[in-house]
DNA sequence: ATTATCTATAGATCTATAGATAATGC
DNA sequence: ATTATCTATAGATCTATAGATAATGC
């Protein structure tokens, strides 16, 4: 009604980009509270939770020590926010790519493919997630609800052929998880002299370590039944463009 | 030299069992640094190391507070000590199971279900287990040691069909970890009212969450080219007798 | 006599709050 | 006038050590 008004008029004289108009003092305040997560996740995804002091988090955010209690209630309540930020933009990159295909394989592939590539993009993001790996709401959150949802729909289309679904899950999912941790890895040690020696030691075997995003995607699908040429078909094609974070 | 001989001589006045004579001052140490370690196994499984105090193992140790120091020059120290627990125990759980098989199949399926039974009965060593899964060295130290050895034997020997020796390590470690996360799980649910959903979804869809230890094994070997049937055959084959732990 | 454990405590670190300062909104 | 941030600090917690007590080994 009227604030509905108040919000179109003043829209106008704001630049577009941010989703509405909002007072000056709110923004500053969610600006804040966005360093304060911001620099919790870069310290927690190395230290853990308890590994990190709210005055760390507090520095290197550079805002003031008692600011933090503005934001938030203690250092759990910090690492819950950190959680569901984690959590909910997996949503984002696995959506957003996905929303415009129908197979069940090329789904999964791409959500695959996604979630690697945005932990590459952004290792303290992935750590974090690893760290979420094995808590208890694993199939209800995050990842593995997608999975999950995946994973029943192409079985309900006998797109996959599986004979146990919980293996096959667990299949799935450990696969990207440890996927993910060498990618992880691998990212750190270009800029790093690599203390890593699982890096080492493939590179020792003569294994490569490029394009593990779709070797990983490509790898879930033959586990679910497809040919190794299909397979390899679907996670090689190009991914869906996104304009995403 | 003299020494040398001191032992041999009080050897023979000692009980046989222990592995050799010890002074009882010595043993009496040992016991202390024992319950530290079980006490600091069982407090930092569940929530790592900094999420336990030095003054809170000394209590569950029933040791006095000081003591901790006669053993472990830090918490650091103590936390590096379990890894090294953990992850040697592992190898005792593998190599007396498997050192009478010769089939790589065999040996591998062997080493997953001992692993994940050894897990079972001991929930807090799995957990820790856990803890350490992602480390730098997964792949020489513990359990990633030896599923590597078992993964090129059975390469070398094309008892395995792997075209990506890469992703075939990370597709049998990363289901590995994720069937012992949901079988310590499971076996918590037992006590516990069932607070983790993942087994709550599981049986709302109807599936099974028995003999996981089992049905590891065999999707792994499936995954390493095996039919369905040799692979159920080998993973339910019946153990080895041991008599570990 | 030696070695291990214990209790007690100094000093460091960390959390949560109180009260002052600065920025925003009318 | 209100709201957010800042600085400063009290009190709690934790680590590491010193010195006393108890157990072992000759």
């Amino acid at each position: 009604m009227s604030s509905d008004e108040k919000d179109e008029k003043s829209h106008k004289n704001q630049s577009e980009g941010t989703t509405a108009k909002e007072p000056r003092g709110a923004r500053r305040k969610r600006a804040t509270r966005q360093k304060l997560i911001n620099a919790g996740l870069a310290l927690m995804s190395e230290r853990g939770k308890n590994g990190v002091s709210i005055n760390e988090i507090t520095e290197a955010a550079d805002v003031g020590f008692g600011s933090f209690y503005n934001h938030f209630e203690s250092k759990d309540a910090i690492y819950d926010a950190l959680i569901e930020e984690v959590l909910n933009s997996i949503g984002d990159a696995i959506e957003v790519a996905t929303n415009k295909l129908e197979d069940p394989a090329a789904i999964l592939a791409t959500a695959i493919r996604n979630v690697m590539n945005h932990a590459q993009r952004n290792p303290v993001w992935g750590r974090f997630l690893l760290r979420t790996a094995y808590s208890s709401e694993v199939l209800t959150l995050g990842m593995g609800k997608y999975m999950m949802n995946d994973l029943l729909r192409g079985m309900d289309a006998n797109r996959f052929n599986v004979n146990d679904p919980v293996m096959a899950f667990l299949t799935v999912g450990g696969t990207v998880l440890s996927a993910l941790a060498l990618s992880i890895e691998l990212n750190e040690s270009t800029t790093n002299p690599t203390k890593n020696n699982a890096v080492q030691v493939a590179n020792g075997l003569g294994y490569s370590l490029e394009n593990l995003d779709q070797r990983t995607a490509s790898s879930v699908l033959q586990i679910l039944g497809l040919s190794v040429e299909e397979a390899d078909t679907i996670a090689n094609a190009p991914l869906p463009d996104i304009k995403d974070q």
